[in-house]
DNA sequence: CTTTGGGCCTGGACGC
DNA sequence: TGCGTCCAGGCCCAAA
């Protein structure tokens, strides 16, 4: 669940503790999430000052002082808490599988029942390697020029290619869902349709380039201003049966599945 | 090359 | 109430 807005948000509160602050033990709680720690996981941050917290797609970037990076990723379940010191051994909750104890108090306590999540080290010169993706969607780097690109000749539906990491970073199944509702497009039309096959894209590659900033933008608005994410702010998202909230359009929210993946949008409206 | 599908996981929703 | 079954979904990798 957790995607591009949900992760700034973590990383937005996760930021002021950990910028500056020495690493003074970490515990694990067992031998891997997704796939296993490496062998040297805890030699590799004990010690090591935490020099900025940085968001790349759905990926937390922890840079220390050695040069290398914590890379951390939510994946479905996973969350962040901070704790007090506690005296002792402190005794976790259930899914816990890290800590991370600073030197200054806190505990960073990493939780993830389905233990999709990802907590690695890797060499400052490996992270691009590492965390592979394509242009942040906020950034001036995607625009619908960017997009049509990958876009020109591709049979994949535009869902696919929008949740599609190397095109860009961030998006997963529900923004997708609602940047295509928003520039009136399918979910089911293939890319090659959006994009001329050399020359200037078309109009609609860059209302969905537009479409996907402005809904990203708004859902970090809605969780920094703490209104909580009650679905209600979804356009589509989990709305199958309902009307579609597109003033005049008069059509009804249906559900399909994509690459085993549930999509919602309107038929009516999004051609 | 692109595209698809299975596996990883657990909690919650559902049917009986 | 307590089973069993299915679904949710990001990412990686194998297979088509």
């Amino acid at each position: 669940m957790p995607e591009l807005p949900e992760v700034e948000a973590v990383r937005r509160e996760l930021a002021p503790v950990l910028r500056g602050a020495r690493i003074a033990n970490v515990v694990l709680y067992r031998d891997g999430l997704r796939r296993k720690f490496p062998l040297d996981f805890r030699e590799s941050l004990i010690g090591q000052t935490v020099r900025a917290l940085d968001r790349r797609g759905k990926y937390l970037l922890a840079h220390l002082s050695s040069t290398d990076v914590l890379v951390m990723h939510l994946g479905m379940s996973g969350s962040f808490r901070v704790e007090r010191r506690s005296v002792g051994a402190r005794s976790p909750e259930k899914h816990d599988h890290v800590d991370i104890c600073l030197s200054s108090g806190p505990v960073v306590v990493f939780n993830d029942p389905r233990r999709f999540g990802v907590m690695d080290v890797v060499r400052g010169s490996e992270i691009d390697e590492r965390v592979a993706l394509g242009p942040e969607p906020l950034s001036r780097a995607f625009d619908g020029n960017a997009l049509a690109a990958h876009c020109s000749g591709s049979r994949a539906p535009l869902k696919s290619i929008l949740m599609d990491q190397a095109v860009v970073a961030g998006v997963g199944n529900i923004y997708a869902s609602e940047a295509l509702h928003l520039a009136r497009l399918s979910p089911r039309r293939a890319g090659s349709t959006i994009a001329t096959s050399s020359g200037r894209p078309r109009e609609s590659a860059h209302r969905l380039a537009a479409a996907l900033k402005h809904v990203l933008h708004a859902a970090i608005r809605h969780q920094t201003t703490g209104s909580g994410y009650t679905d209600s702010r979804f356009r589509v998202y989990d709305r199958d049966g309902s009307a579609c909230p597109r003033r005049g359009c008069g059509g009804t929210i249906v559900r399909i599945v994509q690459s085993s993946r549930s999509t919602f949008y309107c038929p009516r409206c999004q051609r």
